[in-house]
DNA sequence: CGACGGGACTGATCTGCCTCAGTTCACGAT
DNA sequence: ATCGTGAACTGAGGCAGATCAGTCCCGTCG
């Protein structure tokens, strides 16, 4: 275990146990960095022979948009997630990709990544099952809004969050700094910024969580999981699961 | 070009033109065949060590229940489709399966696959494309729950189910056989069956598409891709991607 | 400094969809 | 023939959440 981990070692490592020279495998796909302002997207939909990349810092969004305007938020990446995996693999990108904060991430050739699998497949592994529970996470999302109400759904999101965040070492259970605006939320959960608003003051009055200047913090975590349906299970374990 | 092709090998043979010898290892992996009757579901959520499949024949969809009673149904899978992928990865199954008719499938066993994928490489690639393509079905499900009305979900929905009938030669761009009842269409967009009821009469009485009988119907093909706001182009395509 | 802009927040009104409570019809079992 | 069941279908009434039209606050920029 090295002192300062990457976010993406560190979530990695709640999966598969990592050893020295995987750690170092890891880190060597880390060198091609670059950044991104907020604001302007990395990745538009139709795009062909994108890039993927591994988060290092910052909040990214993958949206896609209507044709009457709207937009819908089908997922936030926060550091140590893989971007545009799937664009890779369908040589074009089928949503657009907004860095919610200013960002940093790594390049990733498809061919460096293969080469990695092959010299240490434990990481291959890994990697799958991480996105593998993306997918999870996009159907749990489904799921929410498709049958949830606004209340159990903003309560499911902040939750969910808190958890990935906790994997990667930014944040504990009790908050963590969010960088998401009510409009961004809005359009992740599928309901209006003003109604946002709305739950999020009614789910702060009620005692359970604060949403404000940035901050996430959790009043009554058993309050909220009981509200949200939430299934501690499904991203939270100690320890990886395979030694 | 065999004559009776497999749904599976058809839809693979849609992203990647297969050899004889493809074609054969393919037809290895029909062995196991087993058949579950409709209704009764084959896996249920948090069940381990479950087996992949692909269907040969009949419908099954992939659901979630919600503490309060009430389901998502996350995805139909069509013959040809692979089942329960992500349960095997993740070892434990994260949602439900069941029959919506009584079902042929193929059992596939992990190492099976695996020693398949070694020999002939481009299958391989031709079912990570089937998954990514199923993967960004859902994402445009999220998409249509989070953002489309009732009208324009229901429409786009039956244009994609369409789509990937087509696909593995079950259906026309007129119509085809669907065996789903108005309440199951209703836990899969999110909606009452009430409501479906009221929207597919709608959709009837301006004369786009009618669902009786167990028969879908497209009368104004172009009148509904405009109201679905549907991209022709994302799961259309004539001839394979890779030669 | 004042102006500007973007985010948080609010009240009033409207509506899409839900819920409840049925009816009708087709079909399989008794 | 009758009963039971499950799916399609309907009307009435209610409500969650959208929309509209703002205000307030704060940070930034000329």
């Amino acid at each position: 275990m090295s002192l300062q981990q990457s976010p993406f070692a560190r979530k990695l490592g709640a999966f598969v146990a990592l050893s020295g020279e995987e750690l170092s495998a890891l880190d060597r796909l880390h060198s091609r960095r670059k950044t991104f302002p907020a604001g302007r997207d990395m990745v538009h939909e139709g795009q062909v022979n994108q890039s993927a990349y591994i988060l290092a810092s910052g909040w990214v969004c993958s949206y896609k948009l209507l044709s009457g305007g709207t937009r819908q938020i089908v997922d936030f990446q926060i550091p140590g997630d893989f971007l545009g995996l799937r664009s890779v693999l369908f040589r074009t990108a089928d949503h657009n990709i907004e860095p919610v904060t200013k960002v940093e991430a790594s390049e990733v050739l498809v061919e460096d990544l293969l080469a990695t699998f092959g010299k240490t497949p434990r990481l291959g592994t890994a990697v799958l099952w991480a996105a593998s529970r993306d997918e999870a996470m996009v159907v749990e999302h489904l799921v929410g809004i498709g049958r949830r109400d606004a209340r159990e759904r903003t309560a499911h999101f902040l939750l969910e969050l808190g958890a990935r965040l906790k994997l990667v070492g930014l944040g504990t259970a009790l908050g963590y700094a969010c960088p998401l605006s009510q409009y961004m939320l809005a359009d992740a959960l599928g309901l209006s910024a003003v109604h946002i608003n709305r739950v999020l003051r009614e789910l702060r009055e009620d005692g359970l969580v604060t949403f404000q200047h940035g901050k996430v913090e959790i009043h009554d975590l058993d309050g909220l999981v009981l509200l949200a349906d939430f299934d501690r299970h499904y991203l939270d374990h100690d320890g990886p699961l395979l030694k």
